[in-house]
RNA sequence: GGACGGUUAGCUCAGCGGUAGAGCAUCCGCCUUACAAGCGGAGGGUCACUGGUUCGAACCCAGUACCGUCCA
């Protein structure tokens, strides 16, 4: 076949597109369940219908996407489910301002309404980051891609809702929830970011004479709503007081001052006020002693009641109870600023309201046992381990999950309300009586992620997908939601699927960060866009900047530089790619060609390097696999081994054309997971084949492992580098020929003269030779002509720093040889490695002297 | 306040008991017919600190300091 002429340049974007519109049409990232071949699957964890790609999907997905793409190479019946969740606060937040800008509320729409208004959005604009995947060359089988509130998904929320219900596992109770007084919702305590936020700290007395306490907060409006002050039993300080009443200021009720085991004598004034609607501490003080519970403050975050605070927003409250207090003498001490950890909703950072609020609450408790077990007893496996004990910490002492949003978007709580007070849960495929209302909350939208990993293989249902692909493989994602994500999908599963844990493996990764380690926020302005990369540099190189830096389980930094410096390495290969097949490169039978030792050499390096990748990728190590394929690339396969191509096919080794393709068909199918598009670019070029998506994964050869050609290649390498030190010392240019004489015989490179003198431009000697320059390297001793006089001083300098090396190296080994302890003590392969070494440096230090005896003077 | 992780070349990170490594950056020299997105060469580190274990410690142990993350 003819094979195209390739130009200088890797250009991505030519390439890119076509390739994977081409991997999609051909249906190579479909997966069969019907499949004998081994099952291999992974879902991807949805990113929101609102999200863009980011870098850390860039890396996440970068994990996934080499993960199954080398699992398909394998044989593997490997499926990579993609999808989206619907995020309800972010979409619901995103359709709303839509509608505000028309100077409409949801209200003005009415439920239903707004419902078909965020499918409309829905279709129009949500989901981009589906496009960009694609960019990123996600092998994702689209033909089942899923959204958590199609109605397959909303089944299965119903399915398990009704379940946990009928087994008392979902119950709806009142308690002190975190409240978005700016999204109108419950949240739960995962969606809460905690922060060290300037305040004030107040410190206020009660009551009046001996019969008065102080006590501090941060929420000085929140006294309005207090029923009760608590010390500790044993507080001597108070214990006059226990059981009294106090008058509280600004209200003039009395309120009791209760004995409560919780609280701290040693913080502040070891008395603190009790507000059980707006505190989930208060609340449990509240509950222990019958406390009333007042609610001063709307959902809205506006003050209720007490006359002249009436309507005012807490944070206008606050200086506004604190200024009443004060005219009253109330108040004892203030601190300001204060550092307190504050909380904020996750979704638009506004300060939680903590509130006493009817809502429904998952019981985790048995679940979330289970989920531990699973762990502890290696039915998942986390990695790195080390990130287990973070995983136990959370799941062994999880609280009861809030899971009612007072939202409109989202799936609609399955509870139906009859006329006389009666609540029941309604299955699907089931009605509700006559008359009775549905609870108008919706759940959290993590609730629907949760069941992800099987809701998506069509769970209720008995589908083959579930069958055959469930558990999944490996679940990939940031240690950063390991809590609560991971650990909700690891309580469904396990109770949905008979004790089936949802994944064998979770392997997690770290944050994308900039160069210099610091995170990317957009306040910092150091936020990299993917896409943007992916337009100046590529997908793969994108890609490839990722991976290098992916240690399992910690952050990654990158950088611009680091990006160009992968988009090089695919112009390398490129490269090295079109100089093959510029020799007519091909794959073919190595059987019985006569091979060299660089053949052999190359051949041999390439089984190590097949073995080392296969080790590393089953770890997870992606970095390792990066650095062990650039090195193998670039230092093996274009530095050395290229040049000694050249010098065979000059011969007219013919076979060197095969070896050139056998060995770049493996390295590309190697590096096909990581740089997909380069690679089916090249991969074609030089096979002629397919696609490499569906090429088969190297082995390794054990046959052609040759330890001998190593050694042989290893001494012509360190001849080689000895003498372009020479040269460059001299300042010998590059490219300038000089003649030299070469003492090969006998040595290890004997075979190797042609090779020798085109790597290092020597030229054979000629009548007028006339040797300026003498040297052994690696044995063999070098006489050259510098066609001038050479540079002594250089070589002075070059020659008595290679000295200063053998007489340290020796030293070190003498010290350790003269010591008893040691050739007693260390191992027997140690002493014999440290001899030799001694040995070789008492050589070395004989020559140099020498020849820097033999130097001219001057 | 608790837990975990980190501290190795200018930057980002490997190495985790037997001669300190990589990429990028720096310096010098080269357009040598695959590649200047390249080629050749060079410089650069009391491996945070203090003790301990060991014949031998960047590596194991203890403590200290600083940084980061999560939880409270």
């Amino acid at each position: 076949m003819t094979k195209p002429e390739l130009p200088t340049q890797y250009t991505p974007a030519d390439v890119e597109t076509p390739s994977y519109e081409r991997w999609v049409s051909e249906g190579y990232f479909g997966a069969d369940p019907g499949s004998s071949r081994e099952p291999y699957s992974i879902v991807l964890p949805p990113p929101n219908v609102t999200g863009v790609l980011h870098m850390g999907h860039a890396l996440d997905h970068s994990i996934m996407d080499a993960l199954t793409r080398r699992s398909r190479m394998q044989g593997k019946e490997t499926l990579w489910l993609p999808g989206m969740d619907h995020a309800g606060i972010a979409t619901q937040n995103v359709v709303e301002r839509k509608l505000a800008a028309e100077g409409l509320s949801r209200h003005d729409l009415g439920r239903e309404a707004f419902v078909e208004r965020v499918w409309q959005w829905k279709a129009e604009s949500g989901g981009q980051i589906q496009g960009q995947m694609k960019r990123l060359g996600d092998g994702v089988d689209w033909s089942r891609d899923r959204f958590t509130m199609d109605e397959g998904l909303s089944r299965a929320v119903q399915t398990i809702f009704k379940k946990l219900f009928d087994d008392g596992l979902i119950y709806r109770a009142e308690r002190i929830i975190n409240w978005c007084v700016r999204c109108h919702t419950a949240l739960s305590d995962i969606e809460v970011e905690h922060s060290e936020d300037e305040g004030e700290l107040v410190s206020i007395r009660y009551g009046s004479g001996d019969e008065s306490i102080v006590v501090a907060t941060t929420r000085a409006e929140t006294m309005l709503g207090d029923t009760a002050v608590a010390v500790h039993p044993s507080d001597e300080r108070y214990s006059h007081l226990i059981g009294k009443t106090v008058e509280l200021p600004l209200t003039g009720r009395r309120i009791p001052i209760v004995a409560d085991e919780h609280v701290d004598p040693s913080f502040g004034t070891g008395a603190v006020k009790v507000t059980p609607a707006h505190d989930p501490n208060d609340f449990e003080i509240g509950r222990r002693h019958s406390l009333p519970s007042l609610t001063i403050m709307d959902e809205t975050g506006l003050i209720t009641a007490h006359g002249p605070f009436e309507g005012l927003d807490r944070f206008e409250a606050r200086p506004a109870v604190v200024a009443a207090l004060r005219a009253d003498g109330r108040i004892v001490a203030e601190k300001r600023p204060y550092l307190h950890s504050v909380g904020h909703c996750s979704r638009c950072k506004t300060v939680v309201e903590p509130r006493l609020s009817l809502q429904w609450f998952v019981n985790v408790q048995p679940l979330a046992t289970a989920a531990g077990d699973a762990v502890r007893d290696g039915r998942t496996r986390i990695h790195p381990p080390e990130l287990a004990k973070r995983y136990f910490d959370w799941v062994d002492d999880m609280h009861d999950w809030c899971i009612s949003r007072q939202l409109w978007w989202g799936h609609r709580i399955p509870v139906w309300y009859g006329p006389e007070g009666e609540v029941v849960c309604v299955g699907p495929d089931e009605e509700a009586p006559e008359g009775y209302v549905q609870d108008p909350d919706v759940l959290d939208t993590w609730f629907s992620s949760g069941l992800w990993p099987f809701s998506t293989l069509g769970w209720p249902e008995k589908t083959p997908e579930l069958e055959r692909f469930y558990p999944t493989s490996v679940l990939v994602t940031g240690y950063d939601i390991l809590f609560f994500w991971v650990a909700r999908m690891m309580m469904f599963g396990l109770y949905a699927m008979d004790g089936r844990p949802p994944f064998r493996v979770v392997a997690l990764h770290g944050m994308v960060r900039d160069q210099y380690g610091k995170k990317m926020s957009k306040s910092f302005g150091n936020v990299v866009d993917p896409l943007d990369w992916i337009d100046r540099f590529g997908a793969d190189a994108t890609r490839y900047t990722l991976l290098r830096g992916a240690n399992p389980g910690s952050d990654v930094a990158v950088s611009e530089e680091w990006a160009a410096g992968s988009r090089n390495f695919c112009n390398k290969l490129w490269n090295a790619t079109r100089f093959a097949l510029m020799n007519g490169a091909s794959v073919g039978s190595l059987e019985g060609a006569p091979l060299t030792a660089a053949d052999r050499w190359i051949l041999s390096r390439l089984q190590t390097v097949t073995g080392q990748v296969d080790a590393a990728f089953d770890d997870f190590e992606f970095a390792k696999v990066s650095d062990l394929l650039y090195h193998f690339a670039w230092d093996e396969v274009c530095d050395w081994y290229l040049e000694l191509a050249k010098v065979q096919i000059q011969e007219g080794l013919e076979h060197t054309r095969v070896v050139l393709g056998h060995v770049l068909d493996a390295l590309l199918r190697l590096l096909h997971p990581l740089v997909p598009f380069v690679t089916e670019e090249l991969w074609r070029a030089v096979t002629g084949g397919e696609s490499v998506v569906v090429a088969s994964w190297p082995v390794v050869d054990a046959r052609l492992t040759d330890p001998g050609a190593e050694k042989e290649i290893l001494a012509l390498q360190e001849l080689v580098t000895e003498v372009r030190r020479f040269r460059s010392d001299q300042g010998l240019k590059p490219g300038q020929k000089v003649a030299a004489r070469l003492g090969l015989a006998g040595t290890m490179v004997a075979g190797h003269e042609a090779a020798i003198r085109s790597l290092l431009r020597l030229e054979a000697p000629g009548e007028s030779f006339n040797a300026t320059a003498s040297f052994t390297a690696a044995g063999v001793s070098v006489e050259i002509d510098t066609a001038g006089a050479i540079d002594v001083v250089a070589e002075r300098k070059r020659l008595e720093k290679d000295l200063a090396g053998a007489r340290k190296e020796a030293a070190q080994a003498a010290g350790k040889l003269g010591n008893e302890q040691f050739l007693s003590k260390a191992p027997d392969d140690v002493v014999a490695k440290i001899r030799a070494r001694a040995e070789q440096a008492a050589a070395d230090i004989a020559r140099l002297e020498a020849q820097i005896a033999a130097l001219p003077s001057g």
